[in-house]
DNA sequence: TTAACAATAATTGTTAACAAGAAATGTTAA
DNA sequence: TTAACATTTCTTGTTAACAATTATTGTTAA
């Protein structure tokens, strides 16, 4: 049996999200996206209804499909949510972890480290996704997994929408602590430990700044103009 | 501007599942649906895929969609998620209620009462949704409303799947004592009594017996052979 | 009668052509 | 040069016909 093309375009799409080569507000044409995945325009429209579904893209009628531009408004429930669930998944970890998990979540920290110092932010932010996916899938709690991949993804569009100072640092280091936290299995510092992860992430917006003017080829093609 | 026409069937078919109507596992068929709402396939294939999306359908490659069926562990993982997103909700619920928000609950809950008297299932089912969804929309969290709309879908399919004692009263005192926390502005009080309610709910259903033989016709036209 | 097989019917999946709408381009007049 | 308008081009939305798969029915042989 074969993979669905849809599928693809739904994982494409999704994994340049993750590392934020797709930036919000990118219109995401059908023909576009058939030419490149070499399927027909059905195939398309079906991946960008279940992308939409997972509210990573916003379908506007007659006009097309774009990466979703989450509001700050937005962003505040999207992360209010997050600290709704990620503290139950927390819960059901500390119960569930065994020693291979922790090493695992480690060399998972270690290899976010590394990417930060290399700079390589797309592969540090899926890292850390990553995290907080693995500890989701530890829970045991499909339907928990399942809304935090979505927010998640949201998240990454908000990080890059409003980028505050680069907390990157900051980010490893709540990681390294979460694992102590589940290594001691310590659920109560746990909880305080993931609340406050999520807490610094969101305060680490700056929404005041850039209404993130058009993302268009100007920009990429003259650069800006300082 | 006009109704799209696979948002009434998406709408039908969700208050159908809420009154309990639409039993697990029917099979949805294309053409039926198309016929019923007088439109052509694709825009049913749009609404099923959207259901589909909802977790309140299941699409089977070549076999057609069927409403879900969730499996004993599903039910698990839907309350739990609900007790995760619930009291977030709740929590937010306390802060924003108003004097207006509670005469409305109260006369929903009468509403309730009266039609679990009345023995009106189909609509006492939908307005304990309702109080559920009204909370949710309380709350001025969009995230969290639009997953707890999927769940209280999800957890009507469940108790039609494995209806334990019918412990509807329970289910209404449990909303009156909620409401009442409300009234106090108790916050803790709340958050104890809405995560008891949904435990209630939960211990109510009795994953045993049934392994809801299929509800064909046989059943429906002879009767069951006690 | 039952089981296996064959033929038929019904349903889902795919494709391409056409219609409708929006964006881009080009033109004209102030 | 700019603004408004008309034209063209491109993109999305709809429809119907066809292909492929599955389910049903009918037949035959043990």
């Amino acid at each position: 049996m074969d993979v669905q093309p849809e599928n693809l375009i739904v994982d494409a799409v999704l994994n340049a999200i993750s590392e934020q080569r797709l930036p919000a507000g990118t219109k995401l044409g059908e023909q576009t996206l058939s030419e490149l995945f070499n399927c027909n325009r059905a195939n398309v429209r079906r991946a960008l209804a279940s992308l939409a579904a997972k509210q990573v893209v916003e379908l506007r009628p007659n006009r097309g499909a774009f990466v979703a531009t989450p509001s700050a408004q937005e962003a505040r429930e999207v992360f209010q949510a997050r600290r709704a669930i990620e503290r139950t998944i927390a819960r059901q970890a500390v119960a569930r972890v065994t020693d291979d998990d922790i090493a695992y979540l480690r060399a998972n920290i270690a290899a976010e480290t590394e990417a930060r110092i290399r700079k390589d932010k797309p592969t540090e932010l899926r890292l850390s996704q990553q995290f907080h996916m693995y500890l989701a899938q530890l829970s045991g709690n499909r339907v928990l997994e399942r809304f935090l991949a979505e927010l998640t993804m949201r998240s990454t569009l908000i990080l890059g929408m409003y980028p505050g100072e680069g907390h990157s640092c900051a980010n490893c280091d709540d990681h390294v602590g979460i694992v102590d936290a589940l290594t001691a299995r310590d659920e109560e510092l746990l909880l305080r430990l993931t609340d406050e992860h999520l807490r610094h992430l969101e305060a680490g917006l700056d929404f005041d700044l850039p209404p993130v003017s058009s993302v268009s080829l100007k920009d990429q093609l003259l650069g800006s103009p300082a």
